[in-house]
RNA sequence: AGGACUAUAGCUCAGUUGGUUAGAGCGCUACCUUGACAUGGUAGAGGUCCCCAGUUCGAAUCUGGGUAGUCCUACCA
C-alpha cells in the first residue's frame, strides 16, 4: 500500500466495478426503501448544491441498502423547457445565425434533442464521480414517451374532471421569451424609478385631479381614474369624466376601496389590461380592459399613432415630455419600486391579456393540506410545515401553458370554429367527438416544466401501468430537497400525487440548506465565486480556475476583480482532495435548518481523515497479514482489557450513527465515526495493542485476540463509514475482508453494523480511562517541563487504592511502554517520597521526581496554575451547595452530583497545596 | 408590511427535554524524523455564549424587548 492515500487511482475503477456489477439495483429482499432523485436539468452540470443533496441522497441509500432494505435510489433528469430552450437558441444565434422562427419548430425541436443528446450525459457523470448509487439501469427522463404518456394521461383526466381550464386573464408575460410564466418565476427586486406626477383635466373644464404613477406609457391604456370612497377631498369628483390626454377618450373617476388616500396623491389612474391590481378594480367597476402592448411590448395599433411602434421605453420618454410640454407634469420624484423581472430572462415581465391553460390549484390543494396536518408527510426541520401552509392556503389557479416549443405539448386540439377538444391524440379526440375530417390544429403551447416534474415520484416507476416497481416503490421514502423548490415542485407533486394516486408522494421531506462561498455569498457565475465540486476532488491549478471563473462573466469590469480574489482566496489553486473527503466535508455541515458556507479547511481536514484510515488500515494490515488472527472460527484466542475497550466503544458509535441518521443528523453521524476512528481506535487502540505485539513475551492467545479485534473493528469500522465515504472504505476493505472473517463482493453489499447490547463492557471502559488519565499525567508533566518525550522516567505512587494497584499490576507494560516510564513503585503509606512534579488519577497522586529533570519554579508555577483553578472550582461548587434553594429545589441526584465534585476538587486541591508546599520548603 | 432563520474560540460549526470545567475541525504557540501516518504525534494558549430585562435554586439553553445579518411571502399607483 501507499504511503499516503491516492484517492484519484481508485475512485473510477472502483465505480465501474459497482455500477457493471449492478449493484445499485434493488436487492428484491427486504423492507422497500426509496428515493427519488430530484431531477437536474438535463443539459446542466453539477454544481455544489448538487453535490451537497445527492450525496446526502447517497448516504440515506447505502446505508438503507445495507441495513437490508429493497432499495431504490431513482435517477433521471428533467428536460427544464425554457432554459433548455433558451441555451439551444443562443447556440443557434453563434453558430448559425438562425432564429428558431426561421427553423420552424420541428427542425428545432430537432435539435434540442440533438443538443440533449449531445450534453445530456455531463451531469450523470458527475454524479457517478460523486460516488452516487443510483439505479441507472432505470434512468429515466420526463420527456421520455412513458412519463409523456403519464403527463398526457393527468392533462386530460383533470381536463375532464373540470380541474384544468382555458381561460382569458392577466398574466405575467415575458415579452423576450414571447411566452406566460407562472407567479413564481417572477422575482421582484426593489429597484430606484420615478414617479410622476400628471395633471389630466376634467371633460367639463371645471378642473383637474392629478395622478401619481410610476409607469406613464400605460395612461393609453386607462380606463378610469380611481378615488377612496372616504376621501373627503374627492367627494365631488366621483362620477365626473376626465379627458384622457393625448387620447381623445374620456374615462370617469370611480370610488374604490383599494386607493389609499394617503399614498401619492389619492387619485389613482386605472389601466385594467396592464396591472393586476387595476383588472381587480375594472371588473368591480365594469371597465373595459384597453390593451395597448403588443407581445414585444411595444405600443400597439390600439393606442394613438403617435406612439405606435415605440417600446415601453421609448413611449414613457415620450408621454413624460408631452405631458411636460403640455403644462400637465406637475413633478417628478424619485421612487423606489419593486420590478418584477421574468428569472430566467430578466427582462421586465408584462401583465398581458392572453388566452392561457390554468390548474385549479386550490381544489388540489385541500388534500395535500391535510395530508401535512395530519403528519402523513412530515418536514424536516419542522418549520418548513409552514412555509407550505401559508403558501399553499393563498394558493392562486397555476398557469401551466407556455407559449414554447420544448416541452410536452398541450394535447387539445381545436376546430375551424375555435372549439377546444381535449384527448390522448388527434385521432381519439376525432373519434370521441365524431369530427369526421374536419381540419383540427393542436393547441401550440407546452406546459410549464413542472407539471411533468409534478408526476415524477409515480411517472417514473411507470404509472398509469400499475408495475411491480409501482407497487413496490410507492409511496417513497423521502424527499431531499433545498427550500426553493418547496413550491414549484414539492407543493405540487403533493397535490398531484394525491389526487391520481390516492397516496402521498413521500413519508418525508428533508429540506437542505443552500451551499455558500466560505464568505456566506451565494455561489454563482456572475459573482465568479463558484467552486465546482469535481475540482475539489480532481484538484485545479490556480491558472486554470481563474480562467473558468472569468470566462462567460456579464459584466467584464468584474473580470480583474474575481481573478484577484480567486488568486488571494487560492494561492496555489485547490488540492485534489478525493471524492470521500468531499462527501464528508458536506455530511459533517449538514446540520439542519440552516445553509451551509463552504469551508476549505474543513475539506483539507477530512482528507486528512482519509489518509489516517488508510495508514490505520497499513499498520493492522502489517501486523496481521501473515498471521494467526483468529479468523477461522477457534476460540483460541484472548481478549486484552484494549480489545474489550475498543469493541464496547464500537458499539456506542454505532449506537450513535443508527441514531443520527435516523433523524437525518449526518453531522452528527460522521463526526462519531471520526472521534472513534481517530480519537479511539488509532490514538488508543492502535497504540495499545503495540506492547501486546511486539513483546516476545506476549501469551500467543492474546497476540491473536488483539490481532482478531485490530482486523475486526477496522472491519467494521469501515462497513459503518461505508454510505458517507464509500470508496476508501471498500478500497480497504476489499484487502481486510478475509482476514476478519468476511466474504463478499463489496462492501456495499454487506451488512451494516448494529449495536450489540451484550459487547458493552462498562468495565473495560472505567479501566481504560483509568489508564488513558495516568498516561494523559505524566504527558502533562512531560510536555510542560520540557522533558524529552523519549526519556524513560521513574513515577512513585502515593495514596493508591487496591483498586489503582491491581489495575497497576494488569497493565503495568503497557503503562511503561505507552507512557515511557523506567519504573512505576507504588509507595508505602508512611514512605516519604522525595521532591516531585504531581499528577492525580482519581485519588492516587503519580509523582515525577524531580532529581535533574524539573525545575523548582517550573514546577511551582505549574502547580500554582492548577491549585487556582480548583480553589475557583472549590468556591463556585460550594457555593452553589451552600444555596439553600439549590439544596432545598434541585434534585437529588443532580445536589450528590455537586457534592462529588466539591470532594473531588477539594481532594485535589489540598493534595496539590500539599504538594506545592513540600517544594517550596525544599 | 407579514413571517422564518441565524448570532457560541481568529475562521467554519456542534451543544439533544435548563444542572458541562461550554466542545470539534482549521488556524496559532512549543516540543518531537518513536518501526501506520509530518495529510503525523504530544502538550498548550484562546470564549462577556450579540445586548438588556425577566422566569428559576440554577439560563448558551426558556420568556419578553432590542441590535445585526440572511432569506421567504405580499405589496401602494
Amino acid at each position: 500500500m501507499d504511503k499516503t492515500y491516492q484517492p484519484q487511482d481508485i475512485e473510477t475503477r472502483i465505480y465501474q466495478n459497482w455500477e457493471q456489477s449492478g449493484y445499485f439495483r434493488p436487492s428484491g429482499e427486504g423492507t422497500p426503501y426509496s428515493i427519488m432523485i430530484p431531477p437536474p436539468n438535463v443539459t446542466g452540470s453539477l454544481h455544489m448544491g448538487h453535490g451537497f443533496q445527492d450525496t446526502i441522497m447517497d448516504v440515506l441509500t447505502r446505508y438503507h441498502r445495507m441495513a437490508g432494505c429493497n432499495t431504490l435510489w431513482q435517477p433521471g433528469t428533467d428536460h427544464a423547457g425554457i432554459a433548455t430552450q433558451m441555451v439551444v437558441e443562443r447556440q443557434l444565434l453563434e453558430q448559425g445565425e438562425t432564429t428558431r422562427q426561421e427553423l420552424g419548430r420541428d427542425a428545432f425541436i430537432e435539435k434540442v434533442w440533438d443538443w440533449k443528446e449531445k450534453s445530456g450525459g455531463t451531469i450523470t457523470k458527475q454524479l457517478r464521480r460523486l460516488g452516487a448509487s443510483p439505479d441507472w439501469s432505470r434512468e429515466r427522463f420526463t420527456m421520455d414517451p412513458g412519463l409523456s404518456h403519464a403527463v398526457q394521461e393527468v392533462f386530460v383526466e383533470l381536463y375532464n374532471e373540470g380541474l384544468i381550464y382555458r381561460g382569458q386573464r392577466l398574466v405575467n408575460w415575458d415579452p423576450k421569451l414571447h411566452t406566460a410564466i407562472s407567479d413564481l418565476e417572477v422575482v421582484s427586486e426593489e429597484e430606484d424609478g420615478f414617479m410622476w406626477y400628471f395633471r389630466y383635466p376634467l371633460a367639463d373644464g371645471s378642473g383637474d385631479v392629478v395622478v401619481a404613477t410610476t409607469r406613464p406609457e400605460t395612461m393609453l391604456g386607462d380606463t378610469c381614474v380611481a378615488v377612496n370612497p372616504d376621501d373627503e377631498r374627492y367627494q365631488d369628483l366621483v362620477g365626473k369624466e376626465i379627458a384622457l390626454p393625448f387620447c381623445q377618450r374620456n374615462i370617469p373617476v370611480v370610488a374604490d376601496d383599494y386607493v389609499d388616500a394617503e399614498f401619492g396623491t389619492g387619485c389613482v389612474k386605472i389601466t385594467p389590461a396592464h396591472d393586476f391590481n387595476d383588472y381587480e378594480v375594472g371588473q368591480r367597476h365594469d371597465m373595459p380592459l384597453i390593451n395597448i402592448f403588443t407581445a414585444d411590448a411595444k405600443i400597439n395599433e390600439v393606442a394613438p399613432e403617435a406612439y405606435r411602434g415605440l417600446t415601453r421605453e421609448e413611449a414613457r420618454k415620450q408621454i413624460v415630455a408631452d405631458f411636460d410640454e403640455a403644462g400637465l407634469l406637475v413633478k417628478v420624484e424619485p421612487h423606489k419600486l419593486k420590478v418584477p423581472r421574468g428569472d430566467r430572462s430578466g427582462v421586465v415581465i408584462e401583465p398581458w391579456l392572453t388566452d392561457q391553460w390554468y390548474v385549479d390549484a386550490k381544489t388540489l390543494a385541500k388534500p395535500a393540506i391535510e395530508a401535512v396536518e395530519s403528519g402523513d408527510i412530515q418536514f424536516v426541520p419542522k418549520q418548513w410545515e409552514n412555509t407550505y401552509f401559508a403558501w399553499m392556503r393563498d394558493l392562486q389557479d397555476w398557469c401551466i401553458s407556455r407559449q414554447l416549443w420544448w416541452g410536452h405539448r398541450i394535447p387539445a386540439w381545436y376546430d375551424d370554429q375555435g372549439k377546444v377538444y381535449v384527448g390522448r391524440s388527434e385521432e381519439e379526440v376525432r373519434s370521441k367527438n365524431d369530427l369526421g375530417d374536419r381540419p383540427l390544429r393542436q393547441d401550440n403551447d407546452v406546459l410549464d416544466t413542472w407539471f411533468s416534474s409534478a408526476l415524477w415520484t409515480f411517472s417514473t416507476l411507470g404509472w398509469p401501468e400499475e408495475t411491480p416497481e409501482l407497487k413496490t416503490f410507492h409511496p417513497t421514502s423521502v424527499l431531499v430537497t433545498g427550500f426553493d423548490i418547496i413550491f414549484f415542485w414539492v407543493a405540487r407533486m403533493i397535490m398531484m400525487t394525491l389526487h391520481f394516486k390516492r397516496e402521498v408522494p413521500f413519508h418525508t421531506v428533508y429540506v437542505h440548506g443552500l451551499v455558500r462561498d466560505g464568505e456566506g455569498q451565494k455561489m454563482s457565475k456572475s459573482k465568479g465565486n463558484v467552486l465546482d465540486p469535481i475540482d475539489l476532488i480532481d484538484g485545479i491549478d490556480i491558472d486554470t480556475l481563474v480562467e473558468k471563473r472569468t470566462t462567460g462573466l456579464m459584466q467584464p469590469k468584474m473580470r480583474a476583480k474575481v481573478e484577484k480574489k480567486t488568486r488571494k482566496e487560492f494561492p496555489e489553486g485547490i488540492g485534489a482532495y478525493g471524492t470521500d473527503a468531499l462527501r464528508f466535508t458536506y455530511l459533517s455541515l449538514a446540520s439542519t435548518g440552516r445553509d451551509i458556507k463552504f469551508d476549505m479547511g474543513r475539506i483539507e481536514g477530512f482528507r486528512n481523515f482519509c489518509n489516517k484510515i488508510w495508514n490505520a488500515a497499513r499498520y493492522v494490515l502489517m501486523n496481521t497479514e501473515g498471521h494467526n488472527c483468529a479468523q477461522d472460527g477457534s476460540e483460541n484466542y484472548e481478549l486484552s482489557l484494549a480489545d474489550r475497550w475498543i469493541i464496547s466503544r464500537l458499539q456506542h458509535t454505532e449506537k450513535t450513527v443508527a441514531e443520527a441518521v435516523s433523524s437525518y443528523r449526518f453531522d452528527i453521524a460522521s463526526q462519531a465515526i471520526y472521534e472513534f476512528i481517530w480519537n479511539e481506535y488509532c490514538d488508543w487502540y492502535l497504540e495499545l495493542s503495540k506492547p501486546v505485539l511486539w513483546n516476545d513475551d506476549s501469551p500467543e492467545a492474546l497476540k491473536q485476540g488483539t490481532r482478531r479485534t485490530l482486523i475486526r473493528v477496522l472491519e467494521t469500522a469501515l462497513r459503518l463509514a461505508h454510505p458517507f465515504m464509500p470508496f476508501i472504505t471498500e478500497e480497504i476493505w476489499q484487502r481486510v475482508k478475509t482476514l476478519a472473517g468476511q466474504s463478499g463482493e463489496s462492501i456495499m453489499l454487506a451488512a451494516y453494523p448494529v449495536a450489540s447490547d451484550e459487547k458493552i463492557d462498562p468495565e473495560a471502559e472505567a479501566n481504560i480511562e483509568w489508564l488513558k488519565s495516568f498516561i494523559d499525567g505524566i504527558r502533562t508533566i512531560r510536555g510542560e517541563m520540557n522533558i524529552a518525550p523519549g526519556k524513560p522516567i521513574p513515577v512513585l505512587l502515593r495514596n493508591a487504592s487496591e483498586l489503582d494497584q491491581s489495575r497497576l499490576n494488569a497493565n503495568s507494560s503497557t503503562l511503561l511502554s505507552l507512557a515511557k516510564l523506567d519504573t512505576a513503585t507504588v509507595l508505602a503509606s508512611d514512605e516519604v517520597a522525595p521532591m516531585s512534579a504531581t499528577a492525580l488519577v482519581g485519588d492516587m497522586e503519580v509523582l515525577v521526581p524531580m532529581a535533574g529533570l524539573i525545575d523548582k519554579d517550573a514546577e511551582l508555577a505549574r502547580l500554582d496554575k492548577e491549585i487556582t483553578k480548583l480553589e475557583k472550582e472549590v468556591a463556585r461548587i460550594s457555593g452553589k451547595l451552600n444555596n439553600q434553594g439549590f439544596v432545598a429545589k434541585a434534585p437529588e441526584a443532580v445536589i450528590e452530583k455537586e457534592r462529588e465534585k466539591l470532594a473531588a476538587a477539594e481532594l485535589a486541591f489540598k493534595k496539590l497545596g500539599l504538594q506545592r508546599d513540600e517544594i517550596n520548603s525544599l
